[in-house]
DNA sequence: CCTCCATGTTTACAGGAGAAACTTATCAGG
DNA sequence: CCTGATAAGTTTCTCCTGTAAACATGGAGG
């Protein structure tokens, strides 16, 4: 009588287990107004126990923000795999598969881009949003190379794809791309409008 | 000796005061951590008077990223009214005013556009962001009438087009549009993209 | 002049963040 | 096998917040 029985003291992985019940919350309410002390009530430890493991409430919010950035990278990657026909092709899967992402984790993509993810004091999460922005610029990289896309400064270019995709999936998951308006497939519709160019001449 | 002494039992305009002070700390610190009560506590008055004019907290923030939306809307108006060569140069100076506009207020900018501005609970809101929207979607439509910009659904069109101008205001704020990365003009680099094409051919 | 109502104030309370001090289990060395 | 040291929990405490309720005040209209 020794183990299962009664909680045995020590946790054995507490902070894995406070990151799991965090992001369950999350993705139940899509927020994260959740209490840290909420968070060990439902993790069955004592209020004070998750200070062991984060500094504050914030660190917490960082690391749930981090490992959205790695999942959507995940996502983005296994997407591109997909053997796709031209870079053009890849571009809008990564596109479509970060939006999807977002829209089924709203509550953690918002924090992911959220001022409570703070990546200027968290090397770690920098770190995780700057590999998952590096699939992005890789992409482009190739496909200028192959000629797909045209050759202009690539961080430029990777700005204004990174800040398009971005863009969309906060419109989408505010329900700002709806059919009626952008017809049957918003997202695809507003990447070609940057693919193609918004102006009549070049 | 009834008025400046001894501050009036009445404010006057507390309601305007609150939101000044709010407004004041929100720039002041680039953040909304601050507390309601320190707010009654700046503009002289007991911590529970502010109850009186907002509902709650967030209430406040709501109407602070209301008034944003409604100085973010002037901002681009203003600088649309320069009368410019071309529909092109119009959506430049716009893009460009509405991420100056971010930079100089960072974070009122990233309130407006926060879960904690919810323009699903309050009309005012919703009207003040739809009505800066406004802004964008007229100045796409003149520009499809006069051939400028490619004829595709006005809403994709303005979807891109909001995307892109948030979306790099975002990567503005959070000092991602680096000179050393995307040369001198990194806004104007992007725009570029966007209105020129990713893409090599149509 | 008196009374009403919006706008303030005081008081009260249920929580939360986080610090400090205390407790347990585990493990390494003698 | 005992013995600390240490990591990981727990208890307790303080300060602060949001918000509700009850009360005060003063200006405007009858």
């Amino acid at each position: 009588m020794s183990e299962t029985k009664d909680r045995p003291y020590h946790h054995g992985d507490l902070r894995r287990a406070l990151i799991d019940t965090a992001l369950d919350m999350l993705a139940a309410d899509q927020n994260w107004t959740f209490t840290l002390r909420e968070v060990a009530r439902r993790s069955g430890v004592s209020h004070a126990a998750p200070y062991k493991h984060f500094r504050d409430r914030e660190m917490l919010l960082r690391e749930l923000a981090r490992t959205g950035f790695v999942r959507l990278g995940e996502t983005m990657t296994e997407a591109m795999s997909l053997d796709l026909p031209s870079a053009r092709a890849q571009f809008v899967a990564a596109a479509q598969a970060c939006i999807d992402f977002a829209l089924r984790n709203p509550g953690l993509y918002r924090l992911m881009f959220s001022s409570d993810a703070d990546k200027t004091i968290d090397p770690q999460l920098h770190d995780a949003a700057i590999s998952t922005f590096g699939i992005l610029l890789r992409l482009l990289e190739k496909g200028q190379r192959d000629g797909s896309f045209r050759p202009v400064a690539i961080s430029a270019q990777a700005a204004a794809g990174w800040a398009q995709v971005h863009g969309l999936a906060m419109l989408a998951i505010n329900g700002q791309l709806l059919e009626e308006k952008v017809g049957a497939e918003p997202v695809r519709a507003a990447l070609d409008v940057l693919l193609n160019g918004m102006c009549c001449e070049d």
